[in-house]
RNA sequence: GCCCGAGUGGCGGAAUUGGUAUACGCGCACGACUUAAAAUCGUGUCUCGUAAGGGAUGUGGGUUCGACUCCCACCUCGGGCACCA
């Protein structure tokens, strides 16, 4: 008998897969014309860092491959790539480190990827590999971020038009529009842009000289921020910058969410966070003074209860007040301490809230005329809503407590209805989100450099011939300013160009789309292979991206879908979220903690489908579970068995071709003795039904429990027929995809397994014609009595009631209610 | 604080339009094979009880003929948001 050689089986298959392509997608012409449908899968393609693949990493991807396999068995065209982000911090900090270019990171990290990847057995076809570092995929990037610089959301028809015809309607509208400046016009155009320049605050280290990102900052001692880096403090600081409008796709991005198959938990996470809540804007006109302040509030109906307005600190009114607050600088102490003070701190409820009242200046309460003291303070934000808010402590646990500290009355008034009062006053409904919009600008070196520059005059223009490349640069040491290094590339400066570069979560935004059509030349994908594949059917990744990729490449479809590129509406018809593998002491696996397991090592060991089998069985996909390397013996041995059985039925091919037929089914006894290779047939059909059912769900778990039943009940029996061994192969074959084929093609085939066609259960073989149906007396389970299927109530119930057993149990007491459930169980109440 | 989700053997977990709780696997124990070991196979493995039988799905209630599943309250853990007016 041949040995179960993992390491030879998977490095044989490995090649012949290669060599022969057996997972290369067809164009949309070639599978048209083979009228093969289209299938979609993908797996959030990875970051290629320096530490490699834990294996952690491959539970996601070992789900959609078993996904992908399946699809592409059942003969879809299925498309199932593989690619790398590699843009982003972690190649900049290892350029400084070693004094190398990130490129030269990321090509070393790739190769080890890549040969991890192979060793697991996925299908990517890898022709179509993306990275998008190259520049004939960021070139696609930037020309999308000028298709939304050259955009603005027009509210009327609810999608992105052309800046243009914004243009011919302000020039309308305003007469004055001709006269203005080409400064002043860009600057009006730069309030509508969906990707505009404006002001945010980052986090800025004087030390180091550089900004930095929310992961290279700590706590110190006294719960100060520093940087991770050297321990320097942090401060904040507003510099100029470019966003992205997303928050006029909000309404959309909420609309889309129920029609997508995502978990609850996650479209609820995406909710939340684009957060939206209508309410009134309402005026409170300061007293003898000729200005509002404009208030937004979700509770209307409390107007007559406010008995104070507050304003956030860095509310523009307050400056226009200056010279009409008495206690100007008690007022102006109060910013300067809260623009110091941490966004932690300032957020941190137990905190106690504080504010400064501005002597003597009176608003009037538009509901009754009631003069009501101003104030400022820093639990109201300045982003929100308009940045004031009138306080109605009698309702508002906030506004109580700072009513409770200051002295301030509490008045109990009746409610009023919402929309009649903000009627009344003059007030509007509005609605207002969370979300803000997305900055779209790091400062940083290693991403795709934003293609626009400033004349002399400090007008924009696009850069016409894409891409518009990354310079290399002599250090990516930090400038001492709140710029990236390109700022100290003198020529780079001298153009104009931007010295920001995008986020890392720019070509991560449409990657999908790529992977269509990756090595146009022309476009970004062709309409032809756009309109085949459309979007993605199933999504596969982590829910760490719920409100970053997750979000903005929704926002960034919907988009491109306005422009016309796409004709879906969402990228991701499905997704499914793994859980995290922990390791064994129950922490997440990081070289910090010394506990990584490398896959490499198990695949050595115990062989890449092992560990395939093993991650897929440990648990429900989508819930986090524990690494125990103790527990992969079960997964090798279930495979292992299948390897002996195979070896059996080759070594008596006399016995096997002796098909078994089913004995008739004797009538008038509820006792049915059928032989093993019926019952196996039939367990084997059920299996088919369950397997098949289970991968679609991504209940992989119990697709192998199942399979193992079916396993360990054909190693009973001597009586396994290649025909029905060779269906389950084809069932095992997405999980073990090695073992498979070698077993598969040591029955002869030629044509390899993974795209050999997925069995159908019959209809008929899965029927039981022997139902146990349990008896329960009073609810407890009392005997358990074999029926025909679909027998009628009336007869179970004459055998049941004539059993003995359960005539003991009822004691010859009244049966006060008989109930059967058809099929399963009867229930007698005495 | 608010919003989600989850609590089942020694361990990972299975079963939910309410219908035989603990499938499958790990571990453990015993047995077979072997000179022996490994591997493999078999048997057992929630708990109390000699048994008959009773009890048990985080805790306490409720609905029901029947509850892991539905409802209420609480506890614990995980995730998200966090002064959003």
């Amino acid at each position: 008998m041949k040995k179960y050689d993992h390491l030879k089986i998977e490095k044989k298959w490995q090649k012949e897969w290669d060599s022969k392509k057996v997972y290369k997608t067809l164009d949309s012409k070639s599978a048209k014309s083979k009228k093969l449908k289209p299938f979609y899968v993908l797996g959030m393609f990875p970051y290629p860092s320096g530490a490699g693949l834990h294996v952690g990493h491959p539970r996601s991807y070992i789900g959609s491959d078993i996904c992908a396999r399946m699809k592409r068995m059942q003969g879809f065209n299925v498309l199932y790539p593989m690619g790398y982000d590699a843009f982003g911090l972690p190649a900049e900090q290892y350029a400084i480190e070693h004094n190398v270019h990130p490129r030269e990171a990321v090509e070393k990290n790739i190769k080890t990827f890549r040969g991890q990847f192979d060793k697991i057995g996925f299908s990517f076809d890898w022709s179509r590999q993306v990275n998008t570092t190259d520049t004939e995929y960021y070139k696609w990037t930037q020309w999308i971020f000028l298709k939304l610089y050259n955009s603005y959301y027009d509210k009327k028809s609810n999608k992105a038009r052309p800046i243009s015809e914004l243009i011919k309607k302000l020039s309308k509208e305003d007469k004055e529009w001709k006269n203005y400046d080409e400064l002043k016009k860009q600057d009006i155009l730069m309030n509508y842009r969906l990707a505009y320049e404006g002001e945010s605050e980052v986090n800025w280290c004087q030390v180091l000289g550089t900004v930095l990102a929310n992961d290279e900052i700590v706590d110190d001692a006294h719960g100060h921020p520093v940087s991770e880096r050297g321990g320097y403090p942090v401060e904040k600081i507003r510099i100029k910058q470019w966003f992205l409008r997303i928050t006029s796709y909000a309404d959309r991005l909420i609309e889309g969410l129920p029609e997508l198959k995502w978990s609850n938990h996650l479209k609820e996470i995406q909710k939340n966070w684009i957060g939206k809540s209508e309410g009134s804007l309402i005026k409170f006109p300061l007293f003898k003074l000729n200005i509002d302040v404009e208030v937004f509030t979700t509770r209307a109906d409390t107007l007559f209860g406010v008995t104070y307005v507050v304003l956030a600190p860095e509310h523009p009114l307050i400056l226009n007040l200056k010279n009409k607050i008495e206690n100007w600088k008690e007022v102006e102490e109060y910013i300067e301490h809260a623009r110091h003070k941490e966004n932690q701190e300032r957020m941190d409820e137990t905190k106690e809230k504080t504010g400064v009242e501005l002597k003597v200046i009176k608003a009037i309460n538009p509901a009754n005329n009631e003069e009501v003291p101003v104030w400022i303070s820093d639990y109201v934000l300045a982003d929100y809503g308009t940045g004031a808010v009138m306080a109605v402590p009698m309702h508002d646990e906030r506004d109580r407590q700072f009513s409770n500290k200051y002295h301030i009355p509490i008045i109990d008034r009746p409610l009023v209805d919402k929309f009649e009062i903000t009627e009344k006053v003059g007030g509007k409904i509005v609605t207002k989100y969370k979300m803000r919009d997305a900055v779209f600008a790091r400062q940083r070196y290693w991403g795709e450099p934003i293609p626009l520059y400033r004349d002399k005059k400090g007008i924009i223009h696009e850069v016409k011939k894409l891409p518009l490349e990354l310079p290399n640069v002599k250090s990516y040491e930090p400038t001492g300013h709140a710029e990236g290094p390109l700022a100290g590339v003198k020529a780079w400066v001298a153009k104009g160009y931007e010295t920001n570069t995008m986020p890392g979560w720019a070509g991560s935004s449409w990657y999908f789309l790529r992977y269509m059509d990756p090595k146009n030349k022309k476009e970004l994908a062709s309409k032809k292979e756009l309109d085949y594949w459309k979007q993605v059917d199933m999504y596969v990744g982590g829910a760490e991206h719920a409100t970053g990729h997750l979000l903005y490449s929704r926002f960034w479809h919907k988009f491109l879908k306005d422009i016309g590129v796409v004709k879906t509406e969402e990228p991701f018809v499905e997704l499914h979220n793994q859980g995290l593998i922990m390791a064994t002491d129950g922490r997440k696996m990081s070289k910090r903690w010394g506990n990584v397991v490398n896959p490499d090592d198990i695949v050595k060991v115990y062989g890449a489908d092992t560990l395939r089998v093993y991650e897929m069985f440990m648990g429900p996909f989508d819930q986090p579970v524990a690494w125990s390397t103790e527990s992969i013996i079960g997964s090798r041995r279930f495979l292992e068995k299948v390897w002996r059985i195979s070896q059996d039925i080759v070594a008596s091919p006399s016995e096997i071709s002796s098909r078994f037929t089913l004995p008739g089914i004797p009538g008038g006894t509820h006792t049915i003795q059928k032989s093993h290779s019926a019952l196996l047939e039939k367990l084997l059909h059920k299996t088919i039904k369950k397997v098949t059912e289970d991968i679609a769900n991504f209940n992989f778990n119990t697709a192998i429990s199942s399979m193992m039943i079916l396993v360990n009940e054909m190693e009973k029996s001597d009586q396994v027929t290649v025909a029905d061994f060779k269906m389950f192969l084809q069932l095992l074959a997405p999980f073990a995809p090695y073992i498979a084929e070698d077993i598969w093609k040591s029955f002869g085939e030629k044509k390899s397994i993974h795209i050999s066609g997925w069995p159908k259960y019959d209809k008929n073989k899965i029927k039981d014609d022997v139902i146990k149906i349990a008896v329960q007396v009073n609810g407890k389970v009392r005997a358990e009595i074999e029926f025909a299927p679909d027998s009628s109530e009336a007869d179970i119930k004459e055998i049941v009631l004539s059993n003995e057993a359960v005539k003991s149990w009822i004691k010859g007491g009244e049966i006060k209610r008989f109930i059967y459930i058809k099929n399963k169980l009867v229930n007698i109440v005495v």
